[in-house]
DNA sequence: AATATATTGTTTGAAGTTCAAACTATTTGA
DNA sequence: TCAAATAGTTTGAACTTCAAACAATATATT
């Protein structure tokens, strides 16, 4: 096996961290627009969130995305027009709004997942990674680094 | 050490594609605020893709970035107008408008080049990951899948 | 050489994303 | 009760990006 030293190891992980990203939301923003969807990525970020989220008031969502409440607010309207998303205030504490995912948005969730899917499938079978434990162990460590 | 399953190792390969360039793209804004610099991340990446331009015109830089070259032409503008390069039309083919980088644009760089060194020894030194080898050469497939 | 076509950039108008700050409504605590 | 805290919305501004129309230069064809 080829031995990398530390320059080279940080060179690629650099590489990694700046470029690839951006190459994978390209993917998925071409992926979305193939399908007809007229939803740009940031609208699907607010779909996954408001998903992933317990209970998904506004500020939980905006605090999981790392945006303004403000900015959610405009970009949960765009989705109600769009019918999306449905909004409605809590029972509970009416200062708060929980926002629903309508058919249209899980339809368009779901998609978005099996395409996910099939990319890190295609990963995993091109990169024969199937059985580097450690690599996803390492991954782990690195996803968990940045969760701080 | 803990078995993955390819579910598993899905998810977490989706988690850190998904969330993990959002906060490192966050970290580093808020490291150019913390250093005074009034450039935006965007703009920053407008100077790293002249600096690893071979050629640095504006259909390269703006091939390099994944932008259109019209979009290019105001990041470059507003660059221009505040001092950080230099544009002239190329002297063999006088439709090709070459950009340069100028030495306040050098500094920023170097800051940038600076905090990006230290972030990822950080993260290998908390990781002691130093000595992974597999870990790379995976990262560096990894790497190389999405450059197709 | 003259003309058509291709290449390289710029400009313009519009849309999307985001923020900060001012504001409203509701709840909680003293 | 009344002040402070919490939850959201609105507004105005800045930034990023695109597509389409346009201008200039270079290359190919006849």
């Amino acid at each position: 096996m080829k031995k990398y030293n530390r320059q080279e190891a940080r060179e690629i992980i650099n590489e990694l961290l700046v470029k690839i990203f951006n190459r994978i939301l390209a993917i998925e923003g071409q992926n979305l627009k193939d399908k007809g969807i007229k939803l740009s990525m940031s609208e699907v970020h607010v779909l996954e969130a408001i998903e992933l989220s317990d209970e998904p008031t506004m500020s939980n969502i905006s605090n999981r995305l790392g945006i303004t409440i403000g900015s959610l607010t405009t970009a949960i309207n765009t989705l109600f027009q769009k019918g999306y998303v449905s909004r409605e205030r809590d029972a509970e504490d009416r200062r708060k709004v929980v926002v629903g995912l309508l058919p249209k948005a899980v339809e368009v969730l779901n998609e978005h997942d099996a395409f996910h899917k099939e990319m890190i499938d295609s990963i995993f079978d091109e990169m024969e990674l199937e059985k580097d434990e450690l690599l996803i162990e390492s991954l782990e460590k690195l996803s968990s680094y940045f969760k701080k």
